[in-house]
DNA sequence: ATGGCCTCGGTTCGAGGA
């Protein structure tokens, strides 16, 4: 069992590049972030036509999520219950067994900004539900693009990214939060090449240079993380011809 | 060298991303 989450900045740009991904790699569960396409915009006959079922939250020009699954998915919730929002920024459903929550964590802009506080809103509201969902399903995995860099080692300039962003204290205290309600970070549950990133801006040749972060992550509840063999940043599809600019990573389940 | 790119909507520039 395969589990995968991509930020695909425009699945209308990059629907292309998630079918070749898909048919080159063994993939059960792949969830989508930054769709950026209303629902009725949203191309699912394509995607069944792979073999994938799909679900789907999308808004215009903004944000949206998808998850693709090969087996059936059902208590399919849009959004955090508990924190009313315009902005479809998570969908989460149960695929054998697990309860599986795609979710696109917001930017936060610049810190000290509204928006970097309506990041940490929506972050303790998440860690809220996802406390109530595992009392429900032992098996849940968080999958998606957190805007969060966990650590230093996450990160290829700490120095220049200190407190920054993605990067400052509260977002990696929001982040811990998370883990202390027993999910474990499936990438740092192996051994792993040192900076390797999920991330590298478009601009400044910043993936020739690997000035990237490490911020698309999934995060195993105890059950699944024992099940859990391995965990990979595939950096291929950052390489492709107008790529996302971030790239899958994936997990391996027994 | 503190900028550099990409996507969207809707027009040819501004907003947002990270």
């Amino acid at each position: 069992m395969k589990l995968a989450t991509w930020n695909v900045n425009s699945l209308k740009v990059r629907l292309p590049q998630v079918l070749q991904w898909l048919a080159d790699n063994p993939i059960d569960v792949l969830c989508l972030q930054e769709t950026k396409l209303t629902d009725d915009k949203f191309p699912a006959a394509d995607i069944e036509n792979a073999g994938y079922r799909v679900v789907f939250a999308g808004q215009k020009t903004y944000n949206g999520v998808a998850i693709l699954s090969k087996h059936p998915m059902s208590e399919v919730v849009r959004n955090n219950p508990r924190f009313p929002d315009e902005q479809q920024r998570i969908i989460a459903a149960t695929i054998e067994g697990m309860r599986v929550v795609c979710a696109y964590v917001p930017n936060g802009q610049s810190v000290g900004s509204d928006k970097y506080q309506y990041k940490l809103n929506w972050l303790g509201a998440l860690r809220d539900w996802l406390e109530e969902e595992l009392k429900a399903h032992e098996g849940l995995a968080l999958l998606g693009d957190y805007n969060i860099a966990p650590e230093d080692r996450d990160v290829q300039d700490p120095a220049a990214w200190q407190g920054q962003v993605l990067c400052s204290e509260p977002e990696r205290a929001a982040f811990r939060t998370l883990q202390d309600l027993g999910l474990k970070d499936a990438f740092r549950l192996f051994e792993q090449p040192e900076k390797l990133f999920s991330w590298w801006d478009y601009r400044m040749m910043a993936f020739r240079r690997n000035m990237g972060l490490r911020i698309d992550h999934i995060l195993l509840s105890p059950s699944l993380a024992a099940r859990c063999s391995g965990c990979v940043i595939d950096k291929a599809p950052r390489k492709w011809e107008q790529p996302s600019d971030h790239t899958p990573v994936v997990a391996t389940l027994a």
